[in-house]
DNA sequence: CGGTATCCCCTAAGATACTG
DNA sequence: CAGTATCTTAGGGGATACCG
């Protein structure tokens, strides 16, 4: 079977750390439902593919075209990730050619609000984002200049006292 | 420098589709701003960081021990990321031995709040996703010893043919 | 059409070692 | 203590070929 899959039935303990506040809820080892869950809306494809079947129900080959860049392979394995986690189903019909198609189902649906909320979160947020890495840019840059600007002098003391000394 | 970037510059053109619904924002190329955050927030020890921020500053060998796992490395680049969106601060002691402190900015702890959506989400509907889960995993099981079934079968015809045959 | 199976490459992340 | 530099490896993901 080669098993190549993304949530592994790894031992996945998570109630750990005693703290008072509940980190293990955050906790990056498999076994962690919100790891999975985040990991699933994260990877690369699949927000694509639940905004896309918001809209309206799509066959496979609608999918790859709407989506530009999709391999076949990626494809497959993103949707058969979303349909085992219950957030996208498949209906095949036995026609030839063959025909099937992807929808999202209700908690697919709930998931895409939640994942709006992210979303609206960034518009929102966007312009302090970029203000806050030209700053970070800025300054780094500024950094790294005076960094190489305090070598080169050593260079110079250094090289001034050879040849004095030679 | 050897970049070895998270947010490379990359043209990033994201206003393309000229639907009615902005399917654009999820678009996987770099350039678009909620990839980009999703990238941030989805990424191995982000979330971890966070989390133990928004509770109280603490010190790079603090969330070090904290996260248990995190290679030096990886949390240097994390939290780098982090100050750069401007989610994290960062303030640098120049007493001996070194100290530095990192607390979260007003905007990583409204990131935070909204990410939290995505954990009560996760809590609400983690039931439903692992019965899910299981019911593709019997299913899935089931058609494959069908295939092996159905594939020893054909195997038992074809020595028979040759038997009989020879 | 709607997929699997196979190969292969490249980068992200871990391990290790060194520095201000 | 708080990092950066360097090397190495695992696996994500693309290309290709084939199957029902």
């Amino acid at each position: 079977m080669t098993v190549e899959d993304g949530t592994s039935p790894t031992p996945g303990y998570c109630a750990d750390t005693g703290t008072d506040y509940d980190v293990s809820q955050w906790d990056t080892r498999e076994g962690c439902e919100v790891r999975q869950i985040l990991d699933r809306v994260a990877d690369k494809w699949s927000l694509l593919v639940i905004a896309l079947l918001e809209r309206r129900t799509l066959r496979f080959t609608e999918l790859r075209r709407a989506i530009d860049g999709v391999s076949q392979r990626m494809l497959a394995r993103t949707l058969r990730h979303l349909e085992r986690d219950g957030l996208v189903s498949r209906t095949v019909y036995a026609t030839v050619p063959p025909r099937v198609d992807y929808r999202l189902t209700d908690l697919g649906c709930t998931l895409h609000e939640t994942i709006k909320s992210l979303v609206t979160w960034t518009e929102a947020h966007q312009s302090e984002i970029a203000t806050a890495r030209a700053t970070y840019d800025r300054r780094t840059a500024a950094e790294q200049a005076e960094a190489e600007r305090a070598a080169a002098e050593r260079d110079a003391v250094a090289r001034r006292v050879l040849t004095e000394l030679g």
